[in-house]
DNA sequence: TTAGGGTGTTTAATATAATTGTCAATCGCC
DNA sequence: GGCGATTGACAATTATATTAAACACCCTAA
């Protein structure tokens, strides 16, 4: 959702300067920079003045904004959501784009030393598998115990009840993914 | 923009409560409670999340609003907009709709005791008219004065320098047009 | 009747957007 | 080159959106 980039092409289409949109939007030069870096998301209203004194209609707006614009593929590492309430010292679970519209979940976890999801196994439908990438984890699969190391990977059906622990001291952080997405 | 309504009205359609939204868009269902009554205006970001979750698509959304609504015609007293920056016992400026899109400037004046538009007289392009409807007010148009009371008028070219004041011990409102609007 | 789960609304606290004032860089234009 | 005007960016303050927690209001079942 490039609307930073979207409104800039827009205004200099028109050949109008931050100041001289601002004006006749009845909002800042500032706020239209900001806008544009995408370092704020603009509220609808505000969105809908810089639309009225361009002008073009939020509708048009919008539709060659989302038409133009292919499905995201790339991710940085700062554009994953913590999915899991952050608690201090917790599991980090840090899902790679939104799973609500794909098949695949893919997370990237981190345990802090002596980190566990708990006693109660987690059992739901799909398969999920995953990839140490530093540190050791204890995983429990349905009565079996396996160490991991870094490198070592697993693959289970996720009815199966099963359990994460990092039995190590350090952090270990684990690459897994899921289908279809658990949550 | 009635963006609550019709945020509401898709939402009900689908058979979705605020809480199970909010949950979906990953916001809290007092948010949409407050953006449904057009309480507050919800960021790009915060809308763009709710259209992901019932799912439509931003363009969609604005098409279907912007096209069934009808130019604005009626406006409750607390729609109109403060035109001039609001100082504590001066004058009050409030404009009935968006002047920008219209060829009519219609302005619901108050003056406090004492209020007055400057020794600098005041031109501009277009005509203005207006009525007293409260009070008492020194009208002076390029050299004649006269003293309005509540039911009297004044219809002037605003090119010829002009200034109000209000030398009465009340309160003083004005209904006044202008066209062109002047700002 | 009461208790419990569901709804939408409201409130004070917090996070975020918008303003204000200023900055350095750029562009003519004598 | 030096000056004024205009540009987009930034930091600190102010205004606003968003949250979290409570509330009141149905329902229905015990």
């Amino acid at each position: 959702m490039d609307i930073g980039h979207k409104l800039r092409t827009i205004r200099k289409q028109r050949g109008l300067s931050q100041r001289e949109l601002a004006a006749r939007a009845g909002l800042t030069n500032g706020t239209i920079s900001l806008i544009e870096k995408n370092r704020t998301s603009p509220s609808v209203a505000s969105l809908k003045s810089l639309l009225d004194a361009i002008p073009i209609s939020m509708a048009e707006f919008f539709s060659t904004l989302e038409e133009t614009e292919a499905p995201k593929v790339f991710y940085r590492a700062d554009e994953f959501t913590e999915v899991a309430p952050t608690r201090e010292g917790q599991v980090s679970l840090r899902q790679l784009g939104n799973a609500e519209h794909h098949a695949l979940q893919v997370l990237h976890e981190t345990y802090p030393a002596g980190a566990d999801t708990g006693p109660e196994l987690l059992t739901h439908e799909g398969e999920e598998a995953g990839i140490v990438v530093r540190g050791t984890m204890e995983v429990t699969v349905d009565g079996n115990v396996a160490v991991l190391k870094s490198g070592d990977g697993y693959l289970f059906d996720s009815r199966r009840p099963h359990r994460f622990r990092n039995i190590g001291e350090d952090v270990c952080e684990v690459v897994s993914a899921c289908t279809p997405p658990s949550f």
